[in-house]
DNA sequence: TCGATCCTGTAG
DNA sequence: CTACAGGATCGA
């Protein structure tokens, strides 16, 4: 279920308490996590190598190991990844574990079984990327990129912001809690949005996905805790028919691609 | 550009 | 029981 926030808080972890450990040895416990690859050629890539670091790219985890291997998970809807410690029960269920020689296990557990484990080449790494869009976060997304990636689309604002190629890490809600702080309606095709409204969107996408993640941060106790924004938070993620926090309006509920989309009918402004 | 699809758990 | 779930890809 994770989005860049989560995804964001869940690396941090790993970055703190795995880099320089070696994989003792791995383990697929649900082979179609690693597809297109075979759980062997995983295992047999993945160990023996020593973690040198851990780090993000969209709503991708990225261990890089020592011999130019790098492995990628996509926790998808329901995935988590955490450390265990030595002589822990594996959680129920847990796709994937990497066994590590100081005892302690990388797993990832995902009820749904939509997560992917996989890979590559360092040296490819970037290639694999190369139809994302920019980190939020960094500073090569300015409103000016917005604007350029904007130009000319007939989506709709919700839809196009949930597309990983225009900016990478908005997922369901983040997208709908964005375009609520821009006073954005979620129906604007994203082509027709000018120039102040997308500096707005670019300041929103920023501040949002910022507090959610200082959010998250804050209600990790323990590794295994999924760092869950305070969904209570939010300003029309899942509120359909409550008041709108800031103007009393109740919350709309519509469909968009096949997903559910929260606005205020009043804040937000085609 | 959209719907179907990969899966399973849980809420209504 | 059915509807739905915070993701992404694939084929039509």
């Amino acid at each position: 279920m994770p989005e860049l926030p989560e995804v964001e808080v869940i690396t941090r972890m790993l970055a703190r308490d795995v880099p320089g450990s070696t994989i003792a040895r791995a383990y697929v416990e649900r082979p179609s996590a690693t597809r297109p690859q075979t759980p062997e050629f995983v295992v047999e890539q993945v160990t023996g190598r020593q973690i040198e670091a851990v780090w993000r790219r969209a709503k991708n985890i990225l261990l890089t190991l020592s011999g130019g291997i790098t492995i990628r998970v996509h926790l998808r809807m329901t995935g988590h990844m955490y450390v265990i410690p030595d002589g822990a029960n594996l959680p129920r269920g847990t796709r994937f574990v990497l066994y590590l020689e100081d005892g302690r296990a990388i797993v990832l557990e995902d009820m749904r079984t939509l997560g992917k484990v996989t890979v590559h080449p360092t040296a490819s790494i970037g290639e694999l990327f190369s139809d994302v869009g920019p980190e939020p976060l960094h500073g090569e997304f300015t409103p000016a990129v917005l604007a350029t990636a904007a130009a000319r689309s007939k989506q709709p604002a919700k839809v196009w912001l949930l597309d990983q190629r225009r900016v990478a890490g908005l997922g369901n809600i983040w997208a709908a809690e964005t375009l609520h702080r821009a006073r954005i309606d979620p129906r604007t095709p994203a082509g027709r949005l000018g120039p102040k409204r997308l500096a707005r969107l670019h300041e929103s996408i920023r501040s949002v996905l910022q507090q959610a993640i200082d959010g998250a941060q804050a209600v990790v106790q323990q590794p295994s805790d999924f760092p869950e924004a305070d969904l209570l938070g939010c300003q029309v993620y899942g509120r359909e028919g409550e008041p709108c926090r800031s103007c009393g309006h109740l919350i709309r509920r519509i469909a968009q691609a096949a997903r559910s989309t929260y606005y205020c009918p009043n804040c937000q402004k085609r």
